[in-house]
Order: C-alpha cells, then structure tokens, then sequence
RNA sequence: CGCGGGGUGGAGCAGUCCGGUAGCUCGUUGGGCUCAUAACCCAAAGGUCGCAGGUUCAAAUCCUGCCCCCGCAA
C-alpha cells in the first residue's frame, strides 16, 4: 500500500479520530482548522480540538481566519499534497482549493447521504426520531454536500440514545471508512455513485432557541427534543420558577390522551416524574437545575418536593 | 475584570442575612417485622462545612484573597 500525502481539514472532536486514523499509515503534509477561538465559560480562548490533537502530534497546523485568499491558496498548492480530507471543517471551500490536489477532497459526512446535507446531521437524526444514520464518504464538490459518494456505513440509533452519545460512535466509524477509503484510492480510481437529488434532505444549524420546550405535542415528539438537543442547548423548563434542563427522558405513554394541560406532572415515581404531553406522557429520568450539574430526578427529589399537578413551564425568554 | 447561581457525611438539600451543640430526605451497615419486597420499625457508621489567611472568647455563618462547578449572555 502506498503512503499517501495529504492535507487534513476538520475542527471538532468529531474529527479527531479520523485524523487519528490517517496520522498512523499515511503522511499528513498539514492540519488546517478553524482559528483559537473564546470557548466556553469566561470566554477562554483555547485551539479548537483537531488543532489541539495536531499540535500534541507535533504536525503543522494552519489557521486561516479568513480560507478564500490567494495566500492561502498558494500555501496550500505549496503544499504538494495528493489528497485532502474534510471532516467538519466548518467553513465552505472555495472551488479554486479543491482542484488543487490531484486525487481531490473528500469528506466525512455523519449521515447516510442524500439525508442530511448541511451542518447538524447528527442532531437532526435524532430529532426527527430516525431508527438509523450513518457515516458518508463523499467528494467535496462546489455545493453543499452534494458530491458522489464513495462509501457508507449504516449505524442504528438507540430509542433512548442521544446525539452527545451517538456522535463519538459515528466518529469511530466514520475515521474506519475513511481510513479504507483513503487506502482504495491510493491503489487507483474506486467506483463513486452519485446522491438520488429526489431523497435530499437538510440539517440545519442548531439554534438555541430550539431548546425552548413545548409540551403541548405528542410524547415521542418531546423525547427526541430532548435527546436531539444534546450536549447544546439542551431543552430547558422552569419548575418552581427554577430553570431545569431535561437531561434524559423515556416515552413513558405514547398516545394516551392526558386529561390535564401539557406540562403537568402527573405521576412523582421513585426514579422519575412523568409529565402530560399531548397526547401521551415522558418520563423525566434525569434533569440540571439551574447552577446544579446534573442529576438522576431520583436525587433532585431527595432535596425537592415536587407534587403531582405541578407544572413545567415554558422558558418564556 | 460581561451578568448571575453555587461548593455543608456516599447522593440531593436546609442552615449563612441576625456568629454560640452539624440538621433533613435518600443511600450504606447491623438488627427487627413480614409469605415477600425497592415497603415498614429500631439502631449505627460516616462531615478538613471548596482552599488559605483575618476578625472574635467563639466562624459553615462576618472580612480579604484564591480554586473549582454551573445558568445566562456572546
């Protein structure tokens, strides 16, 4: 197997394990990531994770502020790579770039190609309530995710599952593809099948304001909200004029029509708090009060009282 | 110095304003009860009250500095 030059492109941890894989059996020529950024609390700045990984391998890591420029363009050609890899970059490449090496770009997709082009596969998976996702190796062509594909990999998603728990899982398998993949294409030209433009589908960006909980819906609709919105913004609620954020959630009933407004609780359990959806009931199994980290409802009911026929109300922000 | 909440036995909380015996619920351990139980009864173990300094006869509580966690805002 010939060892192949090539350039990396990614930013979150997402990314790592496929840049991981690469580092061991090819040669990876630069890492380019978004620029240290204020993150978290307090506004630190620190390297994003894929530059932070690079910088503990000792590789070389550009940072461009801004990617349409003709300096990094001839950095870039200056390079002499046969290949790049993109793997949630974040940012659109500009077409001149991808003509540059001459096996081209490729990029690691976590969805199951033509659904969920865009931003935030993984959480719009969940949200929607999909029994399965996957990872896509595609070509980076000049529109959004759009290129043919050269493999996939199915993965199922659990009833329960949420996305900060399938994402590592997807990365995994996404850094496996890729790495067989990038082997292929060393030998030579790998059939590629291009994406059924009826079946397109797209993941928008997150917002945080899609974190505020409505319970007038049915059962199923609010447990995927809940674990969709994982680990950011996660949904939140007040409960005793306290926010909460629901951190793990069942489908307690799916379709039983409830005879008290959405957002009451209508069973305090050892482990849980049931509350009325529309129709249908979720189980609470695990929440963050307001300044607390999280916690399972059976320890927050041990220093709260919480009746039945109180309410989780809205965030009205 | 963006705004705010917090750190008290293993878990979740009260107590802090107004200094004076370390409390509650759950868990753990032992015993009892029961056909039986995550139920109930009795008992026990378990705490540098985030760290450091200061004030005081006396500090979880007041003062100063620091560390850490979290909500909001970006």
């Amino acid at each position: 197997m010939s060892v192949v030059r090539l350039a990396f492109f990614g930013t979150p941890d997402f990314a790592v394990p496929s840049l991981a894989a690469l580092e061991t059996r090819h040669e990876v020529v630069a890492v380019v990531s978004q620029p240290d950024r204020p993150r978290g609390r307090g506004q630190k700045t620190s390297a994003s994770p894929v530059a932070a990984h690079a910088e503990r391998n000792g590789l070389t890591v550009f940072r461009p502020e801004r990617i349409k420029t003709e300096e990094f363009l001839s950095a870039f050609k200056a390079l002499n790579v046969d290949l790049a890899i993109v793997a949630a970059y974040g940012r659109i490449l500009p077409a001149a770039l991808l003509e540059v090496p001459p096996l081209g770009f490729i990029n690691v997709h976590a969805s199951l190609l033509p659904r969920w082009r865009g931003a935030a596969p993984i959480h719009r998976a969940v949200l929607a309530g999909d029994g399965e996702t996957g990872v896509t190796i595609m070509r980076v062509v000049p529109a959004l995710d759009a290129g043919p594909m050269l493999a996939k990999v199915p993965l199922a998603i659990g009833p329960d599952e949420t996305t900060a728990e399938l994402e590592p899982r997807l990365a995994k398998a996404g850094a496996f593809l890729l790495a067989e993949v990038v082997d292929r294409l060393a030998a030579g030209p790998i059939h590629e099948e291009p994406q059924d433009e009826r079946l397109v589908t797209y993941a928008a960006r997150i917002d945080r304001t899609e974190g505020r909980c409505n319970w007038d819906r049915p059962a199923p609709d609010i447990h995927n909200h809940i674990r969709g919105l994982q680990p950011w913004p996660l949904v939140s609620a007040h409960l005793h004029g306290r926010r909460v954020l629901l951190v793990r959630s069942q489908v307690a009933s799916a379709d039983e029509p409830q005879a008290v407004a959405p957002g009451t609780v209508t069973r305090v359990e050892p482990d849980g708090l049931v509350i009325a959806a529309n129709p249908g009931t979720v189980r609470l199994l695990s929440i963050q009060p307001e300044g607390r980290s999280a916690m399972r409802v059976r320890d927050f009911l041990n220093g709260h009282r919480v009746s039945v026929g109180d309410r989780l109300e809205p965030v009205s922000s």
